[in-house]
DNA sequence: ACCCAATACCTAACCATGTAAAGTAATCTT
DNA sequence: AAGATTACTTTACATGGTTAGGTATTGGGT
């Protein structure tokens, strides 16, 4: 990113952004996130998809750890894994120390599932991305840690 | 995990971008997706709030257009608008050039409720915003016409 | 030892919103 | 004028989110 317009009043408020700005980056991101739910990896929905993610990122994971991870009720958890153990991608046992937790893993098929849809998830991206320049791509990979901090629930 | 893949078919990804980065990108905007769904404004949905605006933006609309500008199928619009009727926000009539059209346009109500969100949106945004620091806000800015472009339907 | 509150998950019922398939009315074509 | 096309609607279904309430397990206070 090269434009680097100074902030010329050096009030720290005159950081104001422009209206049309805000619009259309509400609008973008808002897009973005049902054109990302659309490209589903042919098979698993988005939000199973995401599950079995998180559950590799957190396993072991109980039940609930994975609905605070995945910003969702436990109701909306349990129904989803219920269709991942039907499916024998996941597997679910109760914890021995503490028989109310119920502890989630993939299985080995979920493993492998997970690996075939990152690798079609790359694709999809790549193909996307293709389409940017080299410094469109940088930048927005430079951008990556800020989107990662306005998706970070703090502020209600 | 810091594997560079560079695919066969070729060109694509002669930039090498990191696997890791792909993955990270990827699940950052779906999480912002997510977060921006819950983020509705007291009220009205996200689906009908989008809807409002698509049509602010093309009115006068046909339905057909907003389902193509949604990126929805046209039942999907027919109910929602079925809904925005109801709720005084949304005019729907026919158009009298070629009666098969539904001319749709908001509403003296639906327009104040769209400024209504509008601000309300606005708020939720700068705070968000408001964790960034000058630099990182720029850089989001700058990437916007990025996110626009990766969001467009053009690539199956 | 026993009861009771808290915890962790599940079940049930509801709603919103996407889809595909079939229906209806208007228009266009030949 | 008949049939094809177009634009929207209706219908039926799937998914995935919610809240409310149920069940089993744990653990602390008496």
């Amino acid at each position: 990113m090269t434009v680097t317009r100074s902030t010329a009043g050096g009030r720290r408020n005159s950081r104001r952004i422009r209206h049309e700005d805000l619009v259309r980056l509400r609008m973008t991101l808002g897009r973005l996130g049902r054109v990302l739910r659309q490209q589903n990896d042919d098979g698993l929905s988005y939000a199973l998809i995401s599950l079995m993610f998180a559950i590799h990122r957190m396993q072991p994971a109980t039940a609930g750890d994975l609905a605070a991870g995945e910003g969702v009720s436990p109701p909306s958890v349990t129904r989803s894994l219920n269709r991942l153990v039907e499916l024998g991608l996941v597997a679910r046992e109760a914890d021995p120390v503490d028989r109310r937790n119920a502890v989630i893993s993939l299985t080995a098929a979920g493993e492998q599932e997970r690996q075939r849809i990152l690798r079609s998830r790359e694709v999809w991206l790549s193909d996307h991305l293709a389409r940017l320049t080299d410094e469109q791509l940088h930048a927005l990979l430079g951008v990556l840690p800020v989107l990662e901090l306005l998706c970070d629930p703090e502020l209600p």
